[in-house]
DNA sequence: ACTAATCTGTACCGATTGGTACATTATAAG
DNA sequence: CTTATAATGTACCAATCGGTACAGATTAGT
């Protein structure tokens, strides 16, 4: 840890970041131009480049801030839910908030990302992976637990029902965005929620 | 039919809307700009304009002609298929040439319409809620006859059923353009057709 | 006080965006 | 052949895009 004179910054990093990572979270990245970025974040544009080397470099960074954020609050309440299953049901049922309208239906920063750039920009296309690697292996540890507490039969495939449960939560979320109603996704989640049985 | 005088077409409109319709089903809204579209329908900018209005209005048609284009295939798949089951099927499987890397992974232009605007639009919500219910009338149609044919119980409610399979597909499609590898997918079509029964 | 290092504000860049104005060309009806 | 009508080609528009150059401001070490 060397200190290094200079001009000190004026702003937080990771407060700006997360400014940044909300808003392509809710527009996307093409949409977003680098003046909402600057106008949301509350720096200047040199600022900017200086701290996070430019628009696709800052997505990136966002990306992983993004999978943080989003597995770190999976995580815990994973470990606060009394059951696997439990934590799985609230999962998809957190998918009505946006329908319902009471949330924005902005969806997950991963998936919409999936969407938006469809493997034509690898790097993107990695983190992606990596991002949906991680929510993944959530959702795997909430099948197995389910299965250790009787509520999933042990012979099923836990990494076949993780698929499968991410799957569901990508759609949804899009069917979300589409404008489904409420009681569509409920039933949808219903028929899910049986599958797993 | 009354003639006019006046200098004739110099394209069929149909085939330039056909042309837009791939390209903005590959690339999206956003970053198809009017030069990819003067070149891919070969057409000029007056024509265009012309025609069919501007880019907004050009998308509009294009999502209507593919919901005809689409549907079309669709019904015409169920009729020929042995039985219903099979053509869902079918259907679910066919997301599989957009992982093996057979087709392009440009997924299904009224659900890509719908991740990229997310209801922003309402008029282009409204494109993507219409796509949507034709959809969703033919997978509706497949379960009915796949319950008459005895594939699927009776007492269970089509309508869920329909929309759990949208659903589906759109997932499936969303993990596709992540870059899920073709055994995940298979798993997970597995999993869902396990769910009808 | 001076210097080196770092951050910020201002002004600017070429490229591209979707869209428009208008003259020119090609047809059918009279 | 003239005229009304419609399609096309050319030139242009302001606005915005992401990005850069550079001077000014603010710090720590000497």
């Amino acid at each position: 840890m060397k200190l290094s004179p200079g001009r000190p910054l004026e702003f937080d990093p990771e407060v700006a970041l997360t400014a940044a990572m909300q808003l392509f979270w809710k527009k996307g990245y093409e949409s977003t131009s680098m003046q909402d970025l600057l106008q949301a974040m509350n720096i200047s544009k040199s600022s900017l480049y200086q701290a996070f080397g430019g628009k696709q470099q800052l997505f990136e960074k966002c990306m992983d801030h993004y999978g943080d954020f989003m597995v770190g609050k999976m995580r815990t309440a994973l470990a606060d839910s009394p059951t696997g299953l439990g934590f799985i049901r609230l999962l998809l049922g957190s998918v009505l908030d946006e329908a319902r309208g009471t949330s924005e239906a902005r969806g997950c920063l991963v998936l919409n990302t999936a969407n938006e750039f469809a493997r034509r920009n690898p790097t993107v296309a990695e983190a992606v992976a990596t991002g949906l690697g991680r929510f993944h292996n959530v959702l795997q540890d909430a099948v197995r637990r389910a299965q250790a507490e009787g509520d999933i039969p042990p012979e099923r495939d836990a990494v076949m029902l993780a698929n499968f449960l991410v799957s569901n939560m990508s759609g949804l979320k899009t069917l979300s965005k589409a404008g489904a109603d409420e009681a569509s996704m409920r039933g949808i989640i219903e028929v899910a929620m049986k599958a797993l049985v």
